[in-house]
DNA sequence: AGCCTGCATGTTGGA
DNA sequence: CCAACATGCAGGCTG
C-alpha cells in the first residue's frame, strides 16, 4: 500500500513525499492521503487558495466576505449553506449562531456551546485539518487561547464547525449549528471581520463553552458546535471569579440531576464539558478541561460511543507528551465493571474500542485465540494481555484476558477508569487509569499525573485539581451523570481560586450524588464502596430473624395445604436480635444485649424485644434491670454465646446452598449435594459451596450430575451399576475416602473433643471447655421459631433406636442436626456400605434415609466408622425418628 | 473445590 | 428494536 500511495490533490498527484498527511474525509471512509505540501495548505485552511483559485464555485461569505471554494470537498468544512441562501464561513455562522444562542439563553437561562463530536458529524463537513497527530490532541488549549488571544470575547473563528447533530447522548434540546472553521494552531486563520458577540459570559446568558475535539488515530480533529442545555444540567463548567454568582444560582436552578433519563451506574454517559468563556476566563483552563475525546474515525456502526472517549485534560496530556518527549494520544477508555476487576481477569473492551485498535494497529482476528497485547502501564510496566473475542448473538465480544494483575497492580476497582491511549512514536499502546471519586479523598491529589492516571482523581476532581494545583484557575462549576456523569451542577471551590483540595467539601456533593447513583438504578451492577457492602451483609435469614409481628395485632390463620400460616394485615416490624442458648439440664434462655451498656441479659425464651432495648426494659428481672447491674454471664459463656451466633451464620449460609426441604430432591440429589458438601458440611463454612453446588437452571442436555440422574426409585442402581451417576459418585467417594485418611489426626482430636462434650453433658458438667464450647454454641442454636421449644438434643441424645439401629434421620438442612466431624461424611459410608444407590434414599429424597440406610447396610464395612465415637458423638441425631428404610 | 474457558442471557441505551 | 455489554452459567481441567 505503501507504494502505491500518492497524494489524492488531483493537481499533485506525487507519490514521494517527506511525511503524509490526512485530508479530507472521503464517502468510503477513511481521508484522503495527501502529501506533506497539500496536506499542510489542508490543514492551514489554504489548500483551495492555493490549488483551486482558478476554478469555479467561489464565493463570498455573506457577513466577511470571506472567499469560500463551494462545492469543493476540500473546503467543505470550511463553510455553510445558509437557509436563507448564500454561503457564509464557519466563523460568521458561528456569530450568528451566537446570537442565536444567546437568544435562546436568555429565554432558557442557560447555553452551552460545544466542540462536539466530530464523530458523526463528518460526513456533513468536519475534516481532521489539525496540525499533526503530535499536536491535535493537545492543542484545545493551543484552540482557546488563540481564541482569546484574537478575540478576547469570541471564540477564535478558526475553530472548525460540524453541521450535524453530534451523538451526544443526552436528552436535552441542543442547537447545533455550523460554526466557523477553526484551523488549531494555525496562524493563520481568518479573522471575523464583523463584531463578535460577547462570548458565554455566565452573566450574560450563562453561555457555557462544551468543548470536545475530536481525536483520532493519526489526524484528529477539533470540532465545535453550539448547543443550548435547556436541562442545564451535564456540564463543567469553569467558571470566572465574577461569574461564581451566576453559578451559585444555576446550580439552584438546575436539577441535580436530568430527570426521566436512565442512569447506567458504572458506565455513565461523559460528562459534558463546558467552558465559559468570559473575558476574565483564565487562558489556562482550558487546557485543564477533561475533555472527552471522540476517535474520529469511527462512525456508523463502529462509532465510539461518547462514554469511552478518552477523557484527559489537556494539562495532562501536555505534560505528558513534554514528560515522555513524545506524544499522547488517547484512544478510549473504560469505566471498569465489576466483572473487569473482578477476579476473572477478563477486560470486556467496548466493541468499538477494540475494532478501533484492531484496526489501527493489528491485523484482524481471525480466531478466537485472539493476539497478545503489550500494553505499557504509566509507571513503565509493560504488560502482555491477550486480546481476543468471543461469538455473542452474531457479533462479537472482544475482551483482554490477564488483566488481573495489572488492576491489581494499579490498585483498581470496580467505577475506575482505565485509559487507553498511543505513544508517539512508537505506536505503542500506554494504559492509565483515573481512580473512581469515591477513593478521592483517600488519595493524593497531588501525586503526579501520568497520562490520566492521576491516582485520587476522578474525572472531575482532577480536572478541578488541576485547574487549581496548576494554574490556580478560579474555578470549576462541573456536572455529571452517574459516576461520571449525571448532571449536578456543583460549584467547586469559590471565586478566589480556590483549589480542590483547599475546598473538599465542594467535591463531596458530588462523590454522594454519584454514589447514590451507583446503587441506584442497576441494583446488578452496583457500584459500591466497602462501607455500603458492610451494610448490605445482612443475610436475609438475619433480616428474617429480625422481623417481629406487628405489635397488638392478631393474624388471621389461613390453612394452605394443611398448614398453618398466620396472616397479619399490617406489615412486620423489626425486633432486636438475641441469642438463645440451650442449658445442659435441658431448656433454653434467651439472652438480649442492652443498646446502653451492652451488656447481656437473660430474657424468656418466648419474648420478643424491640428493635430498641436496654437494661431498664429489662422487666423479667427486677435485679437486671438498670446498666449498673453486673452480668449475669460470665466471660467464657459470652464467648459462647457469640461464637454461637458466629457458627450458627456460617451454618445458615452454607445451608443456604443445600436444596430446600421443600423440594424434595431425590436421593441421588441428595446424593450429589452430599457429594460436593460431603466431608465439607462441618468446615464452618469456610469453604464456598453455593458456587458449585448450584443449578439454578438445567437446561434439556446438560449432563451434570444432578440432571444425568436417572429417575428415582428402587432398582434402578444395583451395587455393580457403572452408570455415569453410580461411577462418578464412587469416584468421588474414593476422593472422599482419600482425604478423610488425610485427616483422620483431625478427626481424632474431634473424637476426643466430642467424647469430652459427651461426658461434660452427661454429667451435666457446666465447666467447659474451649474446645467443646463450639459444640455447645451448637445447642444455642435453636430456632426461635419451634415456640422456644428446644429442638437441640444435647450430645448425650445421640441414641439408638428401639430396634437397635441408629437413627440418622435427621433433615440435611436442620442446622442442629448437621454433622459436625469435618473429616467423615455420609458418602464414606455410601462408600463402606457398597450398597445400591436408590437405597440410599429416603422416601422425600432427603439424606436421613439415606444415612440411616447407609448405617444398617454398612455396619459390616463401616465398622471402624461406626465404632468412632468422634463420629457418632458428633451427629446430631434425631431423637423420635424412625428409620425410614 | 476451585479455577478457567467459552458461551448464553438479561439488561440497557441508543438508533 | 437491536446492538452492546455485564455477568451468569456450566463443562473441563487441575491440584
Amino acid at each position: 500500500m505503501m507504494g502505491t500511495r500518492i497524494c489524492m490533490n488531483a493537481l499533485c498527484g506525487t507519490g514521494a513525499t517527506q511525511e503524509w498527511k490526512k485530508g479530507w474525509p472521503l464517502r468510503s471512509g477513511g481521508y484522503a492521503d495527501l502529501c506533506f505540501n497539500c496536506g499542510s495548505a489542508y490543514e492551514n485552511l489554504v489548500f483551495c487558495e492555493t490549488y483551486h483559485l482558478e476554478e469555479p464555485g467561489w464565493r463570498d461569505c455573506y457577513l466577511c466576505h470571506k472567499r469560500l471554494h463551494c462545492g469543493c470537498i476540500a473546503s467543505k468544512s470550511v463553510l455553510e449553506l445558509l437557509d436563507y441562501g448564500g454561503v457564509g464561513c464557519s466563523a460568521c455562522s458561528m456569530t450568528s449562531r451566537l446570537h442565536a444562542i444567546q437568544r435562546d439563553e436568555i429565554r432558557n437561562g442557560f447555553c452551552a456551546l460545544r466542540i462536539n463530536d466530530a464523530d458523526d458529524l463528518r460526513s456533513s463537513s468536519v475534516e481532521n485539518r489539525v496540525v499533526g497527530d503530535a499536536a491535535d490532541e493537545g492543542k484545545l488549549s493551543q484552540l482557546c487561547r488563540i481564541m482569546e488571544a484574537n478575540e478576547p470575547n469570541f471564540l477564535h473563528p478558526s475553530l472548525r464547525s460540524d453541521t450535524s447533530v453530534s451523538n451526544v447522548q443526552d436528552t436535552q434540546e441542543e442547537v447545533r449549528r455550523p460554526l466557523g472553521e477553526v484551523g488549531i494552531g494555525f496562524s493563520g486563520a481568518t479573522q471575523p471581520s464583523v463584531g463578535s458577540p460577547k462570548f458565554n459570559k455566565p452573566d450574560s446568558g450563562r453561555s457555557m463553552l462544551d468543548i470536545r475535539d475530536t481525536h483520532e488515530s493519526a489526524q484528529p480533529s477539533l470540532n465545535m458546535t453550539l448547543g443550548v442545555s435547556s436541562g442545564g444540567s451535564n456540564f463543567v463548567l469553569p467558571f470566572s471569579n465574577e461569574s461564581t454568582d451566576d453559578l451559585k444560582e444555576l446550580s439552584k436552578a438546575s436539577p441535580p440531576f436530568q430527570q426521566g433519563q436512565r442512569s447506567r451506574p458504572i458506565l455513565p454517559k461523559p460528562p459534558k464539558y463546558g467552558l465559559s468563556i468570559s473575558s476574565e476566563t483564565n487562558k489556562s483552563a482550558t487546557s485543564q478541561l477533561r475533555i472527552a475525546r471522540p476517535p474520529a474515525d469511527g462512525r456508523g456502526k463502529n462509532h465510539l460511543l461518547p462514554r469511552y472517549w478518552p477523557r484527559i485534560t489537556d494539562q495532562e496530556l501536555q505534560q505528558l507528551s513534554g514528560d515522555l518527549n513524545s506524544t499522547i494520544v488517547p484512544l478510549f477508555e473504560k469505566v471498569l465493571s465489576a466483572s473487569d476487576a473482578g477476579r476473572i481477569g477478563r477486560l470486556v473492551l467496548p466493541k468499538a474500542c477494540a475494532e478501533k485498535l484492531l484496526q489501527a494497529y493489528f491485523p484482524p482476528i481471525s480466531q478466537s485465540e485472539g493476539i497478545p497485547l503489550r500494553i505499557q502501564d504509566i509507571k513503565g510496566k509493560e504488560w502482555v494481555f491477550q486480546f481476543r473475542f468471543w461469538p455473542n448473538n452474531n457479533s462479537r465480544m472482544y475482551v483482554l484476558e490477564g488483566v488481573t494483575p495489572c488492576i491489581q497492580s494499579m490498585q483498581l476497582r470496580a467505577g475506575d477508569t482505565i485509559t487507553f491511549s498511543r505513544l508517539d512514536p512508537g505506536n505503542k499502546l500506554i494504559m492509565g487509569f483515573r481512580k473512581a471519586t469515591n477513593s478521592d479523598e483517600t488519595q493524593d491529589a497531588h501525586t503526579p499525573v501520568l497520562l490520566n492516571g492521576t491516582p485520587g482523581e476522578s474525572s472531575l476532581s482532577s480536572t478541578t485539581q488541576n485547574l487549581s494545583k496548576v494554574n490556580g484557575y478560579s474555578g470549576l462549576f462541573q456536572t455529571q451523570k452517574g459516576s461520571n456523569g449525571d448532571i449536578s451542577c456543583c460549584k467547586s471551590a469559590n471565586s478566589g481560586g480556590r483549589t480542590n483540595e483547599d475546598s473538599p467539601q465542594q467535591s463531596a456533593p458530588v462523590t454522594e450524588k454519584k454514589r447514590t447513583r451507583n446503587i441506584g438504578s442497576k441494583s446488578k451492577r452496583l457500584l459500591m464502596n466497602s462501607d455500603e457492602a458492610m451494610e448490605l451483609r445482612l443475610t436475609w435469614e438475619e433480616a428474617q430473624e429480625l422481623l417481629r409481628p406487628p405489635p397488638s395485632v392478631k393474624p388471621s390463620i389461613v390453612t394452605v395445604e394443611d398448614h398453618e400460616f398466620e396472616e397479619y394485615d399490617e406489615p412486620p416490624v423489626f425486633g432486636k436480635r438475641t441469642m438463645f442458648m440451650a442449658r445442659p439440664s435441658g431448656g433454653q434462655e434467651q439472652w438480649g444485649q442492652c443498646d446502653d451498656c451492652s451488656k447481656w441479659r437473660k430474657l424468656p425464651v418466648d419474648v420478643l424485644l424491640p428493635p430498641k432495648w436496654t437494661c431498664s426494659d429489662n422487666v423479667w428481672d427486677s435485679i437486671r434491670c438498670s446498666c449498673s447491674a453486673p452480668e449475669e454471664m460470665s466471660q467464657k459463656e459470652l464467648e459462647n454465646l457469640l461464637r454461637a451466633g458466629k457458627d450458627s451464620k456460617k451454618r445458615k449460609i452454607v445451608d443456604s446452598h443445600k436444596p430446600a426441604p421443600e423440594c424434595e430432591p431425590s436421593g441421588l440429589d441428595a446424593l450429589a449435594s452430599a457429594a460436593v458438601l460431603g466431608d465439607n458440611a462441618g468446615d464452618s463454612g469456610e469453604t464456598s459451596i453455593g458456587a458449585t453446588t448450584k443449578h439454578p437452571r438445567h437446561r434439556p442436555g446438560c449432563s451434570c450430575i444432578v440432571c444425568i440422574q436417572p429417575p428415582s426409585g428402587k432398582g434402578k442402581h444395583k451395587s455393580t451399576c457403572t452408570c455415569n451417576v453410580c461411577m462418578t459418585v464412587k469416584r468421588r467417594f474414593k476422593t472422599l475416602m482419600l482425604r478423610k485418611k488425610r485427616r483422620q489426626s483431625e478427626r481424632e482430636a474431634a473424637a476426643e473433643i466430642a467424647q469430652c462434650q459427651k461426658d461434660d453433658n452427661d454429667n451435666h458438667l457446666k465447666g467447659e471447655s474451649e474446645m467443646n464450647g463450639s459444640t455447645n454454641n451448637e445447642a444455642m442454636n435453636t430456632n426461635q421459631s419451634e415456640n422456644g421449644t428446644s429442638r437441640k438434643r444435647s450430645q448425650a441424645e445421640v441414641v439408638e433406636t428401639s430396634n437397635g439401629q441408629i437413627d440418622l434421620n435427621c433433615h440435611p438442612n436442620r442446622e442442629d442436626m448437621q454433622i459436625e466431624e469435618p473429616g467423615l461424611s455420609i458418602m464414606s459410608l455410601v462408600e463402606a456400605a457398597n450398597m445400591p444407590l436408590e437405597n440410599y434414599m429416603q422416601p422425600n429424597g432427603g439424606l436421613g434415609g439415606l444415612s440411616s440406610c447407609l448405617l444398617q447396610q454398612a455396619n459390616g464395612e463401616s465398622e471402624r466408622l461406626m465404632s468412632d465415637e468422634g463420629f457418632l458423638a458428633s451427629v446430631g441425631w434425631g431423637q423420635n425418628q424412625e428409620p425410614n428404610i
